[in-house]
RNA sequence: GGGCUCAUAGCUCAGCAUGGAUAGAGUGUUGGACUUCUAAUCCAAUGGUCAAGGGAUCGAAGCCCUUUGGGCCCA
């Protein structure tokens, strides 16, 4: 049970009045209230004022007067306030015990917003010539979130990454092996992906510039790359495996896992394009255009302002957003699957099964489209996004590709100048090829030596592993929480100075406040199972209790909005309150050992509802900091 | 030139979907609290014509329109 039963109950009372009152279809609001207002609010008065013909405040007398002769159990008092609102009193005695109950189920703050439903969320998507840098993790981490809500709400997730291993991005640094004699080994202690993003890609096409004749060999290269069958293909094939196991790493690392890899080469050889081509002809949402600029091309018409796109130009040869198509197409689920599925041979952390698909071997069949697609891509993609979700709606049910966008990650001003760009001041969009960007391996390495130098600081006994242990749970914690406590419309820019800030609004305090209350636990040998919760009664006490009840609430919020920053908030939140009764109320030693069993009973219940709640954000939980 | 998007405290952001009470955090600055369950904490002070203008409303940070400025996409 949560914080949500008193407000099903106030909202089915006052319904139930308005009914009395013959006032229906009244789109009344029952909420928490903001503070020092008492713990629910409702503002049917004011929308009630013009029918009425009275004023809200003597509305809300009336409703208050009438609520008290309802039959209710968790309100202990109603109160007319004199703006017009209707206050109500929990009867926290009962409320708490409730929650805190609740609290211990593994039910709690769980909704059934999905019924089963499975879901498709696709999310990294990095080509697959470069390391991961700061950019991408905010992909990242945002996919996973919600990835995590869904699941908690009950739909059945699917979580894909696609690889692009046949773009203009791989051919680059093709390349550079191939015409410039990059060594296939890093140099001694660097990763692959590191070397071919920061070397090997930056460097190469830096040349382009001067030497236009590169641009023929970069299509010839891309051509039997598409084609799969040549020496180049293969060469290029390992190349890209070899980078996308690194990448992996990097995101495992940050506790990221993935259902399924699609391969874009195997896309455009499955003839998934020709199936889908045929289809939209059919369906006339392409059509041929004989003149004008496009003449010779099959096009989508555009809406409104928007130019027509061409799918398939003149010489036949089809253009990006013809990959993306019917990716999209099988992710719904919507075309025959010609793919075949092996795991990939690499295990990941925690056991998930991955899979990746093949054209080589069909025989093992599994099915990774869903009814739902949720695509991350960042809103520079909008656009073609729109036009892809638009032609879905035409096959499936209008809302069934999902565009999740979100702003890009820049960087300030003074990264930039370590980077050696100097921007006066401005902040500065991150550029692969100009190797202006922050690879996500080395914040994380730098935040890992901040965080396990102040651990030792603290635990002078612990030895090496257990401070590694907690430095890495705080550092992955802190590059998640960076990455999603703002929402998506907002850009992140990002500075590797204040990045290793762990106080104020940051992972570290939600997660020094969860180990302040493993210590009590710790401590305390008491029993508090059964305890009295009808004790608390401090005002730090009902405040945290009441936002432990707040858990499902935010839960939904987030799922039903595709907003993971609500969860962020939610656990800072949380946090927040616990400190305040850390501060206010002592726990252990008190002579009264009832009351200390209850108050033991309230530090386990925040201490599971806040690692329920980080665990939505994949931020792990140390027992010690 | 067309489209999307953002603008709230010195800085970074909540609040806006569904209008209503006193616009909240963090950070910064200044001061205070560790012989007490962990100070990665807490308390206090400081700081806001909610970009500007107009409109509808009994009532706007929020809704509508216009303008300005930033970012992105397309050309």
């Amino acid at each position: 049970m949560s914080f949500q039963v008193i407000l099903d109950e106030v909202e089915k009372n006052i319904t139930k009045i308005l009914g009395d009152l013959q006032c229906n279809d009244v789109a009344f609001s029952v909420s928490p209230s903001k503070s020092d207002f008492g713990d629910v609010s409702c503002n049917v008065s004011f929308l009630l004022a013009k029918q009425l013909k009275k004023s809200p405040q003597n509305i809300a007398q009336i409703i208050s007067a009438k609520y008290e002769k309802c039959e209710h159990t968790l309100v202990s008092a109603v109160k007319a306030h004199e703006s017009g609102y209707v206050n109500f009193i929990a009867d926290w005695k009962k409320l708490s015990t409730l929650i805190l109950l609740g609290s211990f189920s593994d039910e709690f703050g769980y909704t059934d917003l999905g019924k089963g439903m499975t879901v498709v969320v696709e999310h990294t998507s990095v080509n697959p010539n470069k390391a991961l840098h700061i950019g991408h993790v905010r992909n990242i981490i945002i996919g996973d979130v919600i990835s995590r809500l869904l699941q908690k709400t009950n739909h059945k997730v699917n979580v894909l990454n696609y690889i692009d291993d046949s773009g203009l991005q791989v051919a680059d640094i093709i390349i550079g092996f191939r015409h410039f004699g990059f060594s296939e080994d890093p140099p001694e202690g660097k990763k692959f992906d590191h070397y071919c993003g920061d070397d090997v890609y930056v460097k190469t096409t830096a040349k382009y510039d001067g030497d236009p004749s590169l641009q023929d060999i970069r299509k010839e290269i891309l051509c039997e790359i598409e084609d799969g069958t040549s020496e180049i293909a293969q060469f290029a094939s390992r190349i890209t495996q070899r980078v996308l196991a690194n990448q992996l790493e990097t995101c495992w690392n940050l506790g990221v896992t993935y259902d399924c890899l699609n391969f874009e080469s195997q896309i455009i050889r499955s003839g998934l394009w020709g199936t889908t081509f045929e289809k939209l002809k059919k369906m006339k949402l392409v059509e041929y255009d004989d003149v004008g600029e496009n003449s010779g091309c099959w096009v989508i018409r555009g809406h409104d302002n928007d130019k027509d796109k061409v799918l398939v130009r003149s010489t036949g040869t089809a253009t990006y957003i013809a990959k993306d198509i019917p990716y999209a197409a099988w992710k719904l689920g919507l075309l025959g699957d010609p793919f075949g599925y092996i795991i990939y041979d690499k295990k990941q952390p925690g056991g998930k099964t991955l899979w990746q698909t093949t054209l080589d071997d069909i025989s093992e069949k599994c099915s990774f489209a869903g009814s739902k697609v949720i695509t991350v891509i960042d809103s520079r993609q909008a656009r073609l996004q729109n036009i892809i979700a638009d032609l879905m709606s035409k096959f499936e049910s209008e809302g069934a590709y999902v565009h999740l966008g979100y702003e890009s990650v820049t960087l300030s001003s003074d990264t930039a100048k370590i980077l050696g760009l100097n921007t006066e001041g401005k902040q500065a969009q991150m550029s692969g090829r100009k190797g202006l960007y922050v690879n996500a391996d080395s914040v994380y390495d730098s935040l890992l030596t901040r965080t396990a130098e102040e651990t030792a600081r603290r635990h002078p006994e612990m030895d090496v592993s257990e401070v590694n242990q907690i430095a890495h749970y705080v550092s992955v914690g802190t590059l998640r929480y960076e990455m999603i406590k703002q929402d998506l419309d907002k850009i992140i820019t990002f500075d590797l100075a204040k990045s290793l800030n762990l106080e104020g609004d940051t992972a570290p305090y939600i997660q020094y406040t969860y180990a302040r209350a493993s210590r009590i636990l710790e401590k305390s040998s008491r029993p508090y199972s059964d305890a009295d919760c009808t004790l608390l009664s401090e005002q730090a006490e009902l405040q945290l209790i009441r936002m432990i009840g707040m858990f499902g609430i935010s839960v939904r919020d987030a799922t039903i909005n595709l907003s993971p920053k609500v969860i962020a908030r939610y656990c800072h939140d949380l946090a927040v309150a616990f400190n305040e009764f850390y501060e206010k109320v002592r726990v252990l030693g008190l002579d009264d050992t009832t009351l200390e069993d209850s108050r033991v009973h309230l530090v386990a219940s925040f201490k599971t509802t806040l690692k329920m709640a980080l665990d939505l954000l994949g931020i792990s939980t140390p027992e010690k900091m």
